[in-house]
RNA sequence: GCCGGGGUAGCUCAGCCGGGUAGAGCGCCGGGCUGUUAACCCGGUGGUCGGGGGUUCGAAUCCCCUCCCCGGCGCCA
């Protein structure tokens, strides 16, 4: 169904002395004696129309002298072109109708960050998050698009879940009937259970982390992307996982540009990106390049963030780091044939200092070292009885990873802080609104 | 959880060190203006100084406790 009125984006392609009915909300208002200017915005854009004292009836002109910002709005109006108008053109308004008008805004664009997270629900009207919004979406359309185009089938694993699939300390209890229940940490033992009938599957859920991180790289709930394929190797899986991110870079920056440009994206610094395969790094490599660097590391030890974002300066685009060390990875990863002491783990990381977007593996399928390495971690193998079922009928190599959506969004554009790829951030306790 | 910074008008902040009647800009309200781009001009409006306790003749200011927010670290996607 075509709208019954005319969307901004159309109104300033029309030539002038076209007429238009525009709906929207005012975005911005100048009131100058018997003349008004007012921006209207609606999903496509803004444009800006002039109302005159002398071209609308008294109640219409009384109507639109009480405008403020935010207020909605319906205008009837001949385009215009005039150089005085920002983007070239506006519309001479012959009708105004109000919907609804609007108190006082509380944003105006130099309010502090507790303050626009109290307002997010009106914040979202930004030009900003509009343009945030706009790039998430195209990103997730462009990968569900590239997964479907090369057989991967979407499914949905559950939220509630019983147990842990990694540490215990970051799970979110919830009451389930008269049972405790936890949300969702990760779909991959659900993934995998599946891949038995579909072989390639993905899905996106919501992903819930109970830490209290400080880090401008964390939330609380946030969109996990996991993809898990039988018979695929780790090196098979990371080609998936530079393919699917070269799409969705280069959709993002095709379709995309002008609210990239908007979000003062540096388009040159993406486009590195669009080109695979990515380089390929071992961990011990990773860390004997921040030795040369001067950071005082020892292998074993973690990546922590300054290394991450060293190592993210080496290069101009996405790149793996492969072959972690046993002991700092989870337990489902296999172990490298011939060096017992490292895993078949991968993280891809994205240049600029965005760093990790994407962690997997291929995942032990023998079910005696897998029962090992769960108790070596001190779980109890009672919990994981249905998962250890997977690797007695049929067990087969298999690969996966999860991809961090607001990871991606928030490299993609360039912004410094996670909380603004999503509406509603969860993070630091955060729950209104 | 640890380290650092902060909380004063609707918003952004100054005032705090060296205690003495609560300030500015913007917003908002009223008036003026036929080309504004964060308009401008005139007038008006505006406060439990995060909360509690203490010191003092007197506390936004000094001391103690506490809550909240921001940045960084650890961990991760």
């Amino acid at each position: 169904m075509a709208p019954k009125w005319d969307l901004v984006a159309d109104a300033l392609k029309k030539v002038d002395g076209e007429e238009v009915l525009l709906r929207g909300w005012v975005h911005w208002i100048h009131k100058l004696g018997k003349k008004m200017f007012i921006r209207v915005r609606d999903h496509t854009g803004i444009i800006q129309a002039v109302a005159e004292k002398a071209s609308l009836s008294n109640e219409e002109w009384k109507a639109v002298k009480k405008l403020t910002r935010e207020s909605s709005i319906e205008i009837r109006g001949r385009v215009r072109s005039d150089p005085r108008a920002p983007g070239g053109k506006e519309v001479v308004a012959t009708s105004v109708k109000v919907f609804g008008y609007s108190p006082p805004f509380p944003i105006w664009g130099r309010e502090d960050v507790d303050f626009l997270l109290d307002h997010r629900h009106l914040w979202l009207r930004s030009r900003r998050m509009t343009a945030i919004m706009k790039v998430r979406e195209t990103i997730l359309s462009a990968m569900r698009e590239w997964l479907k185009r090369e057989g991967w089938w979407e499914v949905h694993p559950p939220i509630l879940t019983a147990s842990a699939v990694e540490g215990g300390a970051t799970l979110f209890e919830v009451k389930y009937f008269d049972k405790k229940a936890y949300l969702s940490q990760s779909a991959q033992l659900y993934l995998e259970a599946l891949i038995f009938s579909l072989e390639k599957v993905w899905s996106l859920t919501p992903s819930f982390r109970a830490e209290k991180s400080r880090t401008r790289r964390h939330l609380a709930e946030y969109w996990h992307l996991e993809l898990e394929g039988a018979w695929y190797s780790m090196e098979d899986m990371m080609e998936v996982a530079e393919e699917l991110v070269a799409y969705a870079v280069r959709r993002a920056v095709e379709e995309r540009r002008e609210e990239l440009e908007f979000l003062g994206r540096d388009i040159s610094k993406l486009e590195p990106a669009f080109e695979t395969p990515y380089p390929r790094i071992t961990y011990d490599e990773a860390i004997e390049i921040l030795k040369r660097k001067g950071f005082p590391i020892s292998w074993g030890d973690n990546l922590g963030a300054d290394e991450e974002r060293a190592l993210t300066e080496e290069f101009e685009k996405p790149f793996f780091i492969t072959h972690f060390p046993k002991k700092i990875k989870a337990f489902y990863m296999k172990e490298a044939p011939g060096r017992p002491e490292v895993v078949l783990g991968f993280d891809l990381l994205a240049p600029e200092g965005y760093g990790e977007i994407i962690g997997g593996s291929e995942r032990e399928e023998n079910i005696d070292r897998l029962l090992e390495r769960i108790r070596e971690e001190g779980y109890d193998p009672a919990n994981y009885e249905w998962y250890l079922d997977l690797r007695r009928y049929g067990s087969v190599p298999h690969s996966g990873f999860g991809l961090g959506l607001e990871r991606v969004v928030m490299w993609v554009t360039g912004i410094d802080h996670i909380r603004d790829t999503i509406p509603f951030p969860r993070f630091r306790g955060r729950i209104y609104p």
